[in-house]
DNA sequence: AAACCGGGGTG
DNA sequence: CACCCAGGTTT
């Protein structure tokens, strides 16, 4: 694996970006001290916020906290206040405890190797690596999001960069790369590449250092690499529902505190796989209620995306004539059409009673 | 509306 | 150990 040519055009990769870096890097960023505890609150800071967020929150949070043992000794309320606005406050739980552990682990003093850094929660292998890369001159390489753009583009590295095979394939590269020397210039080199260069959109091939060797460049290929993750296929859930209508109003029913919409109004939901159940289901709602529709039409479905499923939403619409006895209860009211735009309804629910009493007869 | 992203949680 | 998710923001 380490032939002479391999060996070379690695340092030469290597020693290239740390030049780039040197004239047009980015040297002014106030947590580039070398200085543990800064590197490490920025590091997590940057993991979820822009550049340019981060500075003010960063400012703030070091006036704040402004040594390792400052934020160990906070509360834990107090860490979160000053993280308020950034989000992902799992992470800042983590730092905090993380800083607790430094405290009883390893003295107070911050640990300088990749693994005891690893040891702390909230810090993979890559933040660890720009750690110890960039506050005590160790050669570990990072692989980060933009490192993964970088090197999918130079290497014209196919497939997405999340999968096992690929993930290790990079790995491997990172290390192959790593200079034996200038670890903390070179990591800065790469995620300065990734961030102002080898931008996800539009990157700037004509301001790149490595442009001529790059594989993408060559083939026109930047905007298919790193290949995107693949589209997952959520599951379908297929829900009938209760459209009651008088000529003035409609029957919602409020959800339940926890869970998909809670809260919120929506049409009462059908036990029901298939349309024939849905149909029974809703003369069978009617009938318990003493309630009698001419009949019960099943409308077009509405879809909805969700993180983790599709919903279909079917409709059965059933009109009363008027005014009906059947009285609301904790759960289900009569909502008039005229203060529709009013209730809280989930967007799709909301679509759908739009479209339906815009066209359907009144 | 979908993509993004390191670490942690889970099966 | 391999995969999947949560969580706000950007595109």
């Amino acid at each position: 694996m380490n032939t002479h040519s391999e060996v070379a055009a690695s340092d030469d990769f290597a020693a290239t970006l740390v030049r780039w870096q040197r004239q047009h890097g980015r040297h002014d960023l106030p947590w580039q001290t070398g200085e543990a505890y800064g590197v490490w609150v920025s590091e997590i800071m940057l993991q979820q916020t822009q550049v340019q967020t981060v500075i003010g929150y960063y400012a703030r949070f070091m006036q704040r906290f402004p040594t390792l043992a400052a934020l160990a000794a906070a509360d834990e309320a107090a860490v979160m206040e000053n993280w308020s606005g950034l989000g992902y406050y799992a992470r800042a739980r983590n730092l905090h405890r993380a800083a607790r552990e430094v405290m009883t682990r390893f003295g107070g003093d911050f640990p300088r190797t990749v693994d005891d850094i690893e040891s702390l929660p909230g810090i993979g292998r890559s933040t660890a690596s720009a750690i110890a890369s960039f506050c005590f001159g160790a050669q570990a390489p990072i692989l980060d999001g933009n490192v993964k753009r970088v090197f999918a583009r130079v290497f014209g590295i196919d497939g997405f960069p999340g999968t096992r095979a690929i993930e290790q394939r990079m790995w491997a590269l990172a290390h192959e790369l790593m200079p034996a020397r200038d670890g903390g210039p070179y990591t800065q080199a790469l995620m300065d590449l990734g961030a102002t260069v080898c931008t996800r959109n539009r990157p700037r091939c004509d301001a790149c250092p490595v442009a001529d060797r790059c594989v993408a460049q060559a083939q026109g290929r930047q905007r298919e690499l790193p290949a995107p993750r693949p589209a997952r296929v959520r599951p379908l859930r297929l829900v009938h529902a209760l459209l009651l209508r008088t000529p003035d109003a409609v029957l919602l029913e409020r959800r339940p505190g926890q869970g998909i919409w809670g809260g919120l109004l929506s049409l009462p939901e059908l036990a029901a796989q298939t349309e024939t159940e849905a149909q029974a289901e809703a003369q069978r709602w009617l009938a318990v209620r003493g309630l009698a529709a001419d009949e019960v039409q099943t409308l077009p479905a509405v879809s909805h995306g969700f993180t983790h499923f599709e919903l279909r939403l079917v409709p059965l619409l059933a009109r009363l004539p008027g005014a009906t006895q059947f009285a609301a209860d904790s759960t289900l009211h009569w909502q008039p059409l005229a203060t529709l735009a009013t209730a809280a309804l989930p967007a799709p629910v909301r679509r759908l009673l739009d479209a339906q009493t815009r066209t359907g007869h009144v």
